[in-house]
Formats: C-alpha cells, sequence, structure tokens
DNA sequence: GCGACAAATTCAATCGATTGATTTATTTTT
DNA sequence: AAAAATAAATCAATCGATTGAATTTGTCGC
C-alpha cells in the first residue's frame, strides 16, 4: 500500500529512502510549480527535476494535487520560520501591551514580514502559487489562510487596535491591517513593475534598506491616523 | 489568408462577422484566462464559450498566445478608461502644481484607482493573469507596462516628488509610489483574505467605502513623512 | 549472524484522454 | 466566381495516471 493512502505516518518505515524522494519532489515541486504555475508543470517535469520517478508523485502524495498541497504545507511552514517568533512574542504579552510596546511589537512584526518577502530570493517562487490561490482559491488556500495568513492578519488587526483605540475586532482595524500588509507584499507580487521603474535588474542592499525605512515610516505615520469608522461595526 | 498573418487590423473587412467572433473570443479569453489561467484554457474551452470555432482562434489571432496577448491589450485598454482621464489632467497641469494642488491630483488619482480595483468587479478576472506576468513576465508583460503601470507609477512619483520635495525620478519617491499603489492592489490580488478576515461573502458599499476613507487618510499621512534618503540617488 | 520472506520502494512501459495546431471541406459574403 | 469565414475532422505530441514487474530494505525464525 502506498504511504499516501492512509493519512500519514508510515507505520514503520522499514525504508530509510523515504523522507529524501518525498522532500526532493517537493523541492521541485516549489521551483516548478512557482515557475509555471500548476498547470503548467507536468509529471514528467517534476520526476525529471527530483531525480523520482513518476509513480513516486502517485506513491508519495496519491496525485498531482497532492503533491502541490505538500508544497503549499511547505510554503507556510517556511514563511512561519520567518515571522512566527515576532507572532509568538506578540501572543504572549498581548494582554498587557501598551500603546508605546504595541508600536514597538508592530515595527517588529512589520520588520520581519519584509524581511520575508523584500529582502529575501526564498519567497520569489511562493508569488505565483499565493496569489494564484488568491485569485482563484482552491482547497490549498485553506492551508494558507488557517497557516499563515489568520495569524498574520488578526495579529496585526490587534496592535493597530492597542496603538489607535478602534476595536480590534471591528471592520477598520481588518481594514488598516490588510492596507498594511499590501504595502509589503506589493514588493514581492509586484516587483517586476518596481525593478523597471528604478531601471535595474536587481534590487541592491541599499534599495532594500530604503524599502525597510519607507516603510516603517509611512505604518508608523498611519498609525497616527485617528479613527475614521463612526462606531457602527463591532 | 488569414487576417492574423498581416500583423494586425483587418484590410477592408468583407465580412460583417468579423468584429462579432474576435470580440466573442476576446470576452472568452477574458473569462476563461482570468479564471483558469493561460495553460489551465483549452482552445476547445475558447471556442465552445465564444461560440466561434476552434480553427477562429488560429485565424483571427494565429494562435492561442496570440488570443492572450489580445486579451491583455483589452485590459489596458479598459484599464486606460478608468484612470486615464485622471492620469491626462495631471499631465497636462504637472509644470505648475503646487503641493496643495498636488495633493488634490493625487487624491483624485488614488480614487480612481480604487474605484478600478476595490469597488468595481471588472477586474477580478484580470488578477490571476496580472500577477502571473508580474510572477513570470512574458513578452505580454510588455504591454501591461507600458500600457499601464509605467504611466502609473510615474505621476504618483511626480506627485509625490512635488508634495515631499523629493526628486521625483530618486529611488525614494519611486519606492513611496510602490506603497501606494500596494495598499490598493493588496485589495484586488488578497481580496479572498480581506473576506475571510471580515468575515463576509462579499464586499458591502459599507465595507467599500470604508476602504476608500482608510486609503486616502493613510496615504495623505505618508505625504507628511519626510524624506528619508540621504539625497545620493538622482 | 544467517537466510527467507514480506513490505516498502523504484522502475519502465503503457493507458485513454486531451492538448494546440493543422488540414480539408463547406458556407457565406462580396 | 473569388475571397473570406466557418465548420468538421484529424494530426502528432503530451498529459496525468496506472500497471505489474524488479529492486531494495527491514523483520524474524533459527
Amino acid at each position: 500500500m502506498s504511504p499516501a493512502a492512509g493519512n500519514k505516518a508510515p507505520q514503520k518505515a522499514p525504508n530509510g529512502n523515504r523522507d529524501a524522494t518525498d522532500r526532493a519532489l517537493i523541492a521541485a515541486g516549489l521551483e516548478l510549480f512557482g515557475e509555471y504555475g500548476f498547470n503548467g508543470t507536468s509529471t514528467r517535469m517534476l520526476s525529471q527535476s527530483s531525480g523520482a520517478n513518476v509513480s513516486a508523485i502517485a506513491y508519495y502524495f496519491g496525485n498531482k494535487e497532492g503533491l502541490y498541497k505538500a508544497v503549499i504545507e511547505h510554503i507556510v511552514q517556511r514563511a512561519t520560520q520567518y515571522i512566527g517568533p515576532a507572532c509568538e512574542a506578540i501572543r504572549e504579552k498581548e494582554p498587557m501591551l501598551t500603546k508605546l510596546s504595541a508600536r514597538k511589537a508592530l515595527k517588529t512584526l512589520v520588520e520581519s514580514v519584509a524581511h520575508l518577502f523584500v529582502d529575501s530570493d526564498e519567497p520569489k517562487s511562493w508569488a505565483l502559487i499565493v496569489m494564484r490561490e488568491q485569485a482563484r482559491p482552491t482547497e490549498a488556500f485553506d492551508i494558507l489562510y488557517y497557516g499563515m495568513m489568520k495569524t498574520l492578519h488578526g495579529q496585526i488587526s490587534a496592535l493597530i487596535g492597542i496603538c489607535t483605540g478602534l476595536p480590534a475586532q471591528g471592520d477598520e482595524a481588518k481594514i488598516r491591517a490588510h492596507t498594511f500588509l499590501g504595502q509589503i507584499l506589493v514588493f514581492l507580487s509586484s516587483r517586476e513593475t518596481l525593478i523597471r521603474q528604478l531601471g535595474v535588474k536587481k534590487l541592491s542592499d541599499h534599495h532594500v534598506s530604503l524599502i525597510h525605512k519607507v516603510l516603517w515610516a509611512q505604518v508608523a505615520a498611519a498609525l497616527k491616523v485617528p479613527m475614521l469608522c463612526r462606531g457602527e461595526d463591532r
């Protein structure tokens, strides 16, 4: 029986090659799905790039879509490595945050998200995958949403709430959090446009540090905007 | 000879159905490419959805990619209908803009872009297409970039320059313009996340008007941020 | 510690279905 | 009748998935 049949976890894994093969497939999937999209990536490409046989896809992940989901889970796991620490630090001391400390926590969070999406080259392969899921959510979107988006979005809303006096569960705090994320995400999702505008081939260190400065300066300025809603929402 | 052989524009359009067929194909392409992506859309789907025969794709557009480019051109044309007027108004009086009038012009521009990407449902089908081109630019990206992005981005940079004293052609003004666009675009590119956070199925009129308020309030606040760069760039 | 057996894994070969594109024939318009 | 446009049929190529055999690996009686 293939390990993909039972939900997870091989019973006794007599063969040590197990990890090596499915890791190679996930690595290939990350590369190829990111480069060519789901439909643009054939099982044969995945097989060749990973060195594994085509049937290994069905064997380990059920089918191509199963591998795709595994790749998404891997993305969530990697992203968590970047922003997880900042999120947990906030969750721990959230009840006793003051305006000032909340501001500081938000800065840390914004910087770690920016570090992931602006500095690092790693998520460049994620972009197409994540954007596709945003545009046409499949079952895999749940993995992305519950695995990272929801927590991140919620934390930012909470901090905005503390800093501005807005109800953290209200529409305005959520919308503001969305614009904060937008300012950062655009450097991943629309990087090609920025590159062309700047007339360079790649973002230099100088650009990256300037982006960080601009980001925090503008987020900080946005925090000073007084509440706009007329208190109708929760 | 097929009309797609010569680069464009039918010589004398002897058949009245000419326009109807290729328009139907573009409409179908807009729908299907937006829904399933380029690779996910087959020529047979396009044929069935448009009512045209499969061979009409080759006849009018050379091949599937030709139709895809025509769809992108259509997107640019539609977007220009939204934001073109605001852009031209600015270009006309750019030399004599004061800080105050530039601020007002920027507000108009931001609102027309937001009107397109937040209020309207039309660009929802564009999202996947545009995002894909951003992630992996093909030749078609040039159409998007030179047809709308470049002008829009440049105009915003120019207005930021006037409002803040930054050089409009400098890196910081361009980066700031990018974050402004990011705050708006995120409502298209990551709408699914926002929808889930708000706990609704669709953005209500109340949400839309609140988003507009938040957007302008934050952009206005960002304009007050003094220049950050140490004047090294152009 | 050995050899046999079973489970886990890999492999090449092949399935029917679908892909984009082309060809040939027919209809419509001028 | 000539040109333009549509329709139907068909092309080789490739798709995801499956097959059953071959190979590797761990387990267990002895």
